[in-house]
RNA sequence: CGGGGUGUGGCUCAGGUGGCAGAGCGCCUGCUUCGGGAGCAGGAGGUCAGGGGUUCAAGUCCCCUCACCCCGACCA
């Protein structure tokens, strides 16, 4: 390809509305261009990456034995009113009405589609086992569109589906899909982990997400580096800690003026944080009062509130809620003297503390060195913790660590979710009529991309790994005024095609500065210079992922390029 | 959905206290140059996000709307 025909535009401006390096830098290279927000345009060298993610993920999905549909894009509504989320999937769905005021969505993802079509067609035991998947442009009107292609409303994704008679079969399947993302990524060149995640209110039986780790996700995840277990935050459990072993001390009332975070009570009284028990009031449903009690050095992990709420409608009771209820202000609310609708729970973290710091709902005033037994009583345990660093691993007890991460995949055990509601069943070998089992399998495709680009890129540019790289080999002409130069690089251009090595030739009419610049931008994994040493017979050879030059006979130029390759695509 | 910020040429931005619309990059023409975003000369390119208001006069002051970005809670 020569790049003086080639739709490709890079800029030497960093875009404005950038942030993260992926978005910062597929604007710059020009591999997409925003339309609006979380919606992008992807040019030829954009697709070609894309496509070539997608064939990846293809073959690894055609390998397991799972087989391509094409499910629609514009969704009746009646389809989701069968499994009741036309409703509660919320503002997330985009919806539209065709002329004659039917309702519609733009699909979010497709369980209630593959559903309908499976349903259609099978009603047997003999023809299950069953895994369909497809690769589609799924639409989320998305709160907050983030980071380029990382959350869009508008992006790729593949998801597969798998319809199974029974567990056993169905977790054979998972296991399956386990196996093919592992392989996938892999080829994708992404440093990814396999964490445990939240099964959710679906009641799913078994859920994975795969997660890079970087800075610009949105998934917070521990892991274990001694024994390899990792969990999605929420999922974490943390136990009671050791019982402190203290003498006790003698209960004081203390004022404590102003003191309504736990910094402030913390320096007041010179007591650590840790030592405090801090009280959080929030309302459920509107007007349902739960509190919880945490050590004052650690947080709340609303995911795990809401696991044990069982809803997601809570929200943080708002001072007014606060004075009317417990008759004080916040930041002195405390477990003493409730009205019987405020329902209690004590965070693991709270157990065994000595000699602690508690409110009483009195604004201004604190217990000091208040001890569980002769004070005050425990309620009920539960874990609300949020996991943090050198927290103990549930598995082994050793020290997680924590990190930001970005989820490229989730792979979930659904059950009879989308089966039962929607009649899919299959008669078994005893002529009874069963639900099918399903589970349901994604990656974003177009987050990969994203993805990517976090993983490897430096000052300069992206660092394409070899099996995504819009063109494999990019060759430049030094001064493409001077003819044997010229030559050289049109040979070793015809030459690198034939032998099936992806090559785009900058034949621009630009300084060698400006063409080194966009090589280093672009992300190509091998470039050749031909310049002076021409006349010796030689072009030079760069790596872009490890920097390293070397001179190479200009006869031999290609097929060793074709080998590195190979080898960096093995 | 809460909080913060930004909208001026294709891109990145400048335009105290109202007074002729600007720069750099990019683009076009010509000449020179050619191993790390070249030089000189000439040229084109604007609904200053949109609407309303104040004023002799608004990119600039006031009101409203819209768009986009960032920080938090949620999805791949």
């Amino acid at each position: 390809m020569r790049w003086s025909r080639y739709f490709w535009h890079t800029s030497k401006e960093d875009p404005a509305d950038a942030e993260a390096p992926s978005h910062k830098l597929l604007l710059k290279a020009g591999f997409i261009r925003q339309v609006s927000a979380g919606v992008y345009q992807l040019t030829p060298p954009g697709v070609r990456v894309l496509r070539k993610i997608e064939s990846i993920v293809r073959k690894e999905m055609d390998r397991s034995g799972a087989q391509e549909v094409l499910l629609t894009v514009l969704n009746p509504a009646e389809l989701w009113k069968e499994t009741g989320r036309w409703k509660l999937y919320g503002r997330e769905l985009f919806t539209l009405k065709d002329r004659n005021g039917r309702d519609y969505c733009l699909g979010p993802t497709h369980e209630e589609e593959i559903t309908d079509l499976v349903r259609s067609f099978v009603n047997s035991y003999r023809q299950l086992p069953l895994m369909l998947y497809q690769i589609q442009v799924k639409f989320r009107d998305e709160k907050r569109p983030r980071f380029g292609l990382i959350r869009g409303r508008e992006f790729l994704m593949k998801d597969a589906y798998s319809f199974d008679a029974d567990e056993f079969s169905a977790m054979f399947s998972y296991e399956s899909m386990k196996f093919a993302y592992d392989r996938i990524f892999k080829k994708l060149r992404l440093k990814c982990l396999m964490v445990e995640a939240s099964v959710g209110a679906i009641g799913g039986i078994s859920s994975h997400e795969f997660v890079v780790l970087t800075e610009y996700g949105e998934a917070k995840v521990a892991y274990c580096e001694k024994c390899g277990y990792a969990g999605n935050a929420e999922v974490v459990q943390l136990p009671k800690p050791e019982e402190e072993q203290e003498d006790w001390k003698s209960l004081q009332v203390v004022e404590t003026p102003g003191t309504d975070t736990i910094e402030k009570l913390s320096s007041f009284l010179g007591v650590p944080p840790r030592r405090i028990i801090k009280a959080v009031l929030y309302m459920v449903n509107g007007s349902e009062p739960v509190m919880f009690l945490i050590r004052g050095d650690r947080s709340i992990d609303e995911n795990k509130v809401e696991a044990i709420l069982g809803t997601e409608n809570f929200r943080l009771a708002e001072d007014q809620e606060v004075r009317e209820l417990l008759k004080t202000e916040k930041g002195f609310i405390g477990p003493f003297n409730l009205p019987s609708s405020v329902r209690v729970y004590w965070d693991n973290s709270t157990y065994g503390l000595k000699n602690a710091v508690i409110a009483f709902n009195k604004p201004n005033h604190h217990y000091v060195n208040a001890n569980p037994g002769r004070d005050f009583k425990y309620g009920e345990f539960v874990d609300v913790c949020q996991v943090e660093d050198s927290d103990p691993c549930p598995k082994c007890g050793s020290a997680l660590k924590t990190s930001r991460g970005l989820e490229l995949g989730h792979i979930f055990l659904l059950g009879t979710r989308y089966s039962e509601p929607m009649r899919a069943y299959y008669t078994d070998p005893q002529g009874q009529e069963k639900p099918i089992i399903m589970g349901c399998y994604g990656i974003g495709i177009s987050r990969c991309m994203s993805a990517i680009v976090e993983q490897y890129h430096d000052q300069k540019g992206i660092k394409w790994p070899a099996t995504v790289a819009p063109f494999e080999l990019d060759i430049i002409c030094v001064n493409t005024s001077d003819q044997p130069q010229r030559e050289v690089a049109e040979m070793l251009c015809l030459t690198a095609e034939e032998m099936g090595v992806e090559t785009i030739y900058d034949d621009r009419d630009e300084s060698p500065g400006f063409k080194f610049a966009d090589a280093d931008l672009c992300g190509f994994p091998y470039r050749l210079v031909v310049g002076k040493k021409v006349k010796e017979g030689k072009v030079e050879l760069q790596n872009r992922h490890t920097g390293e030059r070397e001179d190479v006979e200009i006869e031999t130029a290609i097929s060793k390029v074709k080998a590195y390759l190979e080898e960096d695509k093995r």
